[in-house]
RNA sequence: GGGGAGAUUCCAGAGCGGUUAAAUGGGGCAGACUGUAAAUCUGUUGGCGUAGCCUUCGGAGGUUCGAAUCCUCCUCUCCCCA
């Protein structure tokens, strides 16, 4: 993996930039589709590709691991083989479900042990297992295995986590270094800094993590409920600390106006559920705000889905049509959302990108930030 | 023509003397969702001046301190036999 800055903005500590990949290029600041399973919820593979030009997707060790299994996986030659998608793929390593399984999982110094959410069978995950697991996947970034804390979480239990976090991370590097990818193209390995909403702790943690070396580094367990405030200022203060040279990658977030805020900081990378889970849920996000498509309000209302839209779905249909769509429970209004909303984030990155190299980003933020979080 | 069953809040359908503005499901309306246990979950759903009051369980009477619940008649549905 190769990362370079291309431009930088002239009021903001916003960048653009180029991530090359074995399966190609990225520009940066890039929003990256949520495949949990290997696949966009929704959403046809190609439409990810060939009508939406998405040029990253994310897969998640934890639920690749539980199905369709390893076995399947390898013999498949990898998940770009498997699911047939050709550009690059992040595998998240599973600490997300450390937090989000918390019910049915318990840590260790060694590593976690989960109960699957499907069958409740018992299964392990080290730092070295889930590099090994995502070698398997064969992802083009693979994550290290983190504990992501809730919120709130208590001072001293989110310092003694982040140290075990910053001790798998140890391992999982050590691992990875004295392993080879399986299927004939390059992976690269990004640490995670932790620390809750505790300044002191987000930047020993990005010290830690910037020493790693990494080709890339995340910040992880924000947006897990803690005021959107208060996640500006953790990601402006590990902003500061982590190498401007490399990608900065902030997981999990968010919505429109969280992206644009944090690529003022300085973010590159971003992934979120928010677009499809939402959208399969009838929240649109729309270059005039945010809308449920649920809502009577739009039962004969029969302009285009989205006016300034750029997506293909955008114009062939009325938002009447689409909000029949949702209150008949056919499929295919989540699966016209998905294609929406995350056609609106891919090109509102897009239009990120054009603000920065003009050096208008900044400016032209503050107004966007207002009226994406606009409900209509 | 004979015999039987039943009419409940938008719908279906409980309730069978007070704890019932009336279970439950559906439908309607609204909300939530941020490294996906999610095509999910939650709230709400007679009216109003909402710690209270008013109107409501086919219609009209009646019994009772009190009726959706018991009695009488009426109207209308459905089923079986001829």
């Amino acid at each position: 993996m190769k990362f370079r800055i291309l431009d930088h903005d002239t009021a903001s500590a916003a960048r653009r930039g180029e991530i090359l990949t074995d399966h190609g290029s990225i520009q940066t600041p890039v929003f990256m589709p949520v495949g949990t399973a290997g696949a966009v919820k929704a959403l046809h593979i190609n439409d990810l590709k060939d009508k939406l030009d998405a040029k990253i997707m994310l897969g998640n060790t934890y639920h690749l691991f539980l199905r369709p299994g390893l076995d399947v996986l390898s013999a498949a030659g990898g998940l770009h083989k498997f699911n047939g998608w050709d550009r690059a793929i992040l595998t998240d390593s599973g600490g997300y479900q450390v937090f989000s399984l918390a019910g049915t999982r318990k840590i260790k110094e060694d590593g976690v042990i989960f109960q699957s959410h499907i069958d409740g069978s018992r299964h392990s995950f080290t730092p070295e297992n889930t590099v090994d697991t995502q070698r398997i996947i064969g992802g083009d970034i693979i994550m290290a295995l983190d504990e992501c804390t809730p919120y709130p979480c208590d001072y001293d239990y989110a310092s003694k986590s982040l140290d075990l976090t910053h001790r798998w991370l140890k391992r999982a590097w050590h691992h990875f270094q004295n392993t080879e990818p399986l299927y004939g193209h390059s992976q690269s390995f990004f640490p995670i800094v932790q620390g809750s909403v505790y300044g002191d702790l987000r930047m020993k943690s990005a010290e830690v993590i910037a020493e790693t070396g990494a080709e890339g580094n995340a910040i992880g367990g924000l947006s897990v409920g803690e005021p959107a405030e208060m996640m500006y200022e953790m990601t402006e203060k590990v902003c500061a600390i982590l190498p401007a040279d490399k990608p900065r990658y902030l997981m999990g977030v968010g919505t429109p106006a969280n992206l644009l805020e944090c690529i003022a900081l300085g973010i590159d990378m971003f992934d979120c559920v928010m677009p499809t889970r939402n959208g399969r849920n009838g929240m649109l996000f729309t270059s005039q705000g945010i809308l449920n498509m649920k809502n009577e309000k739009w039962k004969n209302d029969h302009s285009p889905l989205d006016p300034e839209g750029t997506s293909f779905v955008d114009q062939a249909y009325s938002r009447a049509f689409v909000r029949h769509l949702f209150v008949a429970g056919e499929m295919l209004g989540p699966m016209i959302a998905t294609v929406h909303n995350l056609g609106f984030y891919l090109n509102l990155m897009k239009e990120v990108r054009e603000k920065i190299t003009e050096g208008t980003f900044a400016g032209w933020k503050n107004v966007m930030v207002t009226k994406l979080q606009q409900r209509v």
